[in-house]
RNA sequence: GCCGCCUUAGCUCAGUAGGUUAGAGCGCUAGAUUGUGGAUCUAGAGGUCCCCCGUUCGAUCCGGGGAGGCGGUA
């Protein structure tokens, strides 16, 4: 297994800015990678993923496994050629998605069955397999270990014989995939919000050797405090030498609060799906497109970006997409979107090198207040 | 002209054998959405039950008259 040089230029606090270098090309930390589940960043072309500034994307092996499947994508070159992205990929596992687009799962041992949630079919992941297809098949440039993420709430006994789950898989993923010289393989931290077993976790998977290690598990409902609080509990056990990657979050809030705690990568379909929405994430906080109150607002999303939906397009115009379920409205709010969490991540970067990023946070903080998640709750209220 | 049917939420329509606060779908106004099911869920606003008179303790409902619409017919 390669493990990609990772230079770090500046630290301010426990945020960090560094460079990941692979062979495929540099990504710029803290980065946050489109999420571009099924071959495609839905709703955007591949070169306008790039010019928001994109280092790398993800995608999927539970999805691409079942549709057009891995095989094929092979047959077809690979996954890079297929959808025309030549820069590095990250591939999840297929856990995830198991866990939380399966109808049907049986989970034992050795690794998962569970059906289809396009047809029905019957399919099975092992730690070995889900390396097969991620770097043998598809060709990512870093692939994730097969873990199993836990609900919340979730009991301890529960979410600690899950991590010790994850923590086995981890070892076999990283004997499945032996010395592939220009991929690398990351290692996923489980174990809920209890801080025993995040620490636990964080270094085992730490003297695994992995050339990355994720923290899973979170966004799952928790809410906001939560979330940083076990960040706190489990950071502090990772090594410093390796990128830290905090799957599946977040919104803008999560995303400062997160680098504020060392961390190094994201990713999230925050920007794409909440664009389909009608949702568009400005430095004002999120605003909801489909409301009344923009249907004659000639004001562009933020006239200071570069992207062209953010700048040449008014609300008006983009209230009537939506309202009109255009796709060009999912189109132009993905796009916006994807820039200004891109453009969020270089203001990241370029606070940190100057000494900044601490009066940056303070300041998006207080900005961003209301927009943090609060934990579920088992009855709603209402 | 005559005969029949119809008129209930913004739209399309239920309904009440005369009884507290008249419903649905869509639309509308908002909210949710975190390792993507282009999905879904949640809440809210909105009514002279066409108008007038009568019967009745009480009428959106029954009777009479009128208005508007659709169809048939001379």
């Amino acid at each position: 297994m390669a493990v990609f040089a990772f230079d770090i230029q500046a630290v301010e606090g426990l945020a960090r800015r560094g460079v990941l270098h692979t062979p495929r090309g540099d990504i710029q930390t803290p980065a946050f990678m489109p999420v571009g589940t099924v071959g495609t960043v839905k709703a955007l072309y591949m070169d306008q993923v790039r010019d928001t500034g994109a280092d790398i994307i993800l995608g999927n092996t539970y999805h691409l496994m079942l549709r057009p499947g891995a095989e094929r994508v092979k047959r077809l070159g690979g996954l890079h050629d297929f959808i025309g992205w030549d820069r590095p990929i990250l591939t999840d596992s297929g856990g995830f998605q198991v866990w939380s687009l399966s109808q049907l799962r049986k989970m034992d041992s050795d690794g998962v069955t569970f059906q289809s949630h396009i047809d029905g079919s019957t399919h099975r992941l092992t730690p070995a397999r889900s390396i097969e297809i991620q770097a043998g098949l598809l060709g990512a440039d870093i692939s994730m270990q097969l873990d199993e993420c836990t609900d919340y709430p979730c009991r301890h006994e529960d979410a600690e014989a899950s991590m010790k789950l994850s923590l086995d898989w981890g070892e076999r993923s990283l004997d499945a995939f032996g010395d592939r010289g220009k991929q690398t393989l990351f290692g996923i931290v489980q174990g809920s919000t209890y801080p025993d077993l995040r620490e636990a976790s964080a270094k085992q998977v730490v003297a695994q050797g992995f050339g990355g290690v994720a923290i899973g598990g979170l966004a799952v409902g928790e809410g906001h405090d939560a979330m940083c609080a076990t960040l706190d509990v489990t950071m502090p056990h990772i090594s410093e030498d390796v990128p830290r990657y905090v799957m599946g979050v977040g919104k803008p809030i999560d995303l400062v609060e997160a680098v504020a705690r060392g961390v190094d990568m994201f990713d999230c379909v925050l920007p794409t799906r909440s664009g389909r929405h009608g949702q568009a994430w400005t430095w004002d906080g999120p605003i909801n497109l489909k409301n009344a109150k923009f249907a004659e607002d000639l004001a562009p999303l933020d006239p200071s970006m570069t992207c062209p939906a953010s700048r040449d397009y008014s609300r008006a115009y983009l209230h009537h997409l939506i309202r009109s379920g255009e796709y060009l409205g999912a189109m132009l709010l993905s796009w916006h979107n994807t820039a200004f969490f891109q453009t969020l991540m270089q203001t990241i970067r370029e606070a940190i090198l100057a000494g900044e990023f601490e009066a940056l946070r303070r300041e998006l903080t207080v900005r961003w207040d209301a927009t943090k998640s609060k934990p579920k709750t088992e009855t709603q209220p209402g």
